[in-house]
DNA sequence: ATGGTTTTTACTGCGTC
DNA sequence: GACGCGGTAAAAACCAT
């Protein structure tokens, strides 16, 4: 069976990268900082902060593609990847302390070869654990940028995996899941979500994967993440729809109105912000459909109607500026 | 696994441009 | 007649147990 993990290094190289990748500490944690050339980054290996701010971002799709491409010609078999982590390609050194013809090795030698061993293990072991973090954070920065996340909820979310990584929550999950997951976890926690649906639709694993690994994560982690406002949502699907300030304004307070009187309990944050924009829209006069909101939000138009039809009816008793 | 709740799907009727 | 909107019933998805 023929590797085909050879180096077809793609030239990709060509990033002018003006940087020496030497020496150089974390500012945030004076770890040291290791230039990624395959995504163009400089990032910190103890907390994975971004150093490199100039990277350029060539977008979703490039990077999709590459990385996939990248990944199925290194993967041999699903699941293989995390067992091996380093795919069988690092060297490997026999315990017995026997030379190639199966002679004994020289006291001398065996000394040699113990000191050999610890090392391999030691560059091993430290290798897997950054190629792995390696391909994450590419991925993390594949999907935040597909859907419009900003560089901090980015470096969050590689905190978050790399805490992960440490914790050895990895065994048995995907590095997509993982990688997904917190990417997931960084936004609501940074208060600009994105929903489930979102995520996976960049994501390379199943949305029931990405909510399971996703709870896994939290609770391991005890990751506290409130649940989503639904008002964290209204900036975003306002403005994809061309809204004024004004009913942005207005889908707010009908939110916290609703939330006042709790009438948002056990509803999806999401149809509720999509029902909000709707209703606010209406009441600034302002054209926009519920095909239009059903659209950005991702949600169907009947939600959208039983939900703005219970803001506004919660609205009844708050006079109509 | 089950049952209760929410969301979606599909369809239908109504008014308006 | 197409479009936007509203309602309904049944299916599907979700969640706690």
């Amino acid at each position: 069976m023929s590797n085909r993990n050879t180096r077809t290094r793609t030239n990709e190289q060509e990033q002018t990268e003006e940087q020496t990748d030497a020496s150089l500490d974390c500012p945030e944690c004076s770890g040291t900082v290791v230039a990624d050339d395959e995504h163009g980054e400089t990032v910190c290996t103890d907390c994975g902060l971004v150093i490199e701010e100039d990277s350029v971002d060539r977008g979703p799709e490039w990077r999709a593609f590459d990385a996939k491409e990248k990944d199925e010609k290194s993967r041999v078999g699903a699941p293989t990847t995390n067992m091996m982590h380093d795919k069988g390609l690092s060297t490997n050194i026999d315990w017995r302390d026997k030379d190639a013809y199966g002679n004994a090795l020289s006291g001398k030698q065996r000394k040699k070869m113990q000191r050999l061993r610890k090392w391999n293990e030691r560059f091993r072991t430290r290798d897997s654990k950054e190629r792995n973090l390696k391909q994450a954070l590419g991925e993390i920065d594949r999907m935040a940028s597909a859907v419009g996340l900003p560089e901090n909820v980015r470096e969050t979310a590689s905190v978050i995996y790399r805490r992960a990584l440490d914790e050895n929550l990895l065994p048995g999950r995907s590095i997509e899941g993982v990688s997904t997951a917190s990417v997931y976890a960084a936004a609501r926690q940074a208060g600009v979500p994105r929903s489930l649906d979102e995520i996976t639709d960049v994501s390379r694993v199943e949305k029931s994967e990405i909510a399971r690994t996703y709870r896994y994560v939290v609770r391991e982690l005890g990751l506290e993440v409130a649940p989503a406002d639904p008002e964290s949502y209204v900036p975003r699907f306002a403005s994809s729809l061309g809204l004024s300030e004004e009913s942005e304004r207005r889908a707010r307070e009908l939110l916290q109105n609703a939330k006042e009187k709790g009438v948002h309990s056990g509803k999806s944050p999401v149809g509720l912000a999509a029902a909000a924009v709707y209703a606010a829209a209406l009441l600034t006069n302002e054209k926009t459909t519920q095909a239009a909101v059903s659209e950005v939000a991702d949600i169907s138009e009947v939600t959208i109607r039983n939900r703005y039809h219970e803001l506004l009816e919660a609205e009844q008793d708050i006079p109509i500026a």
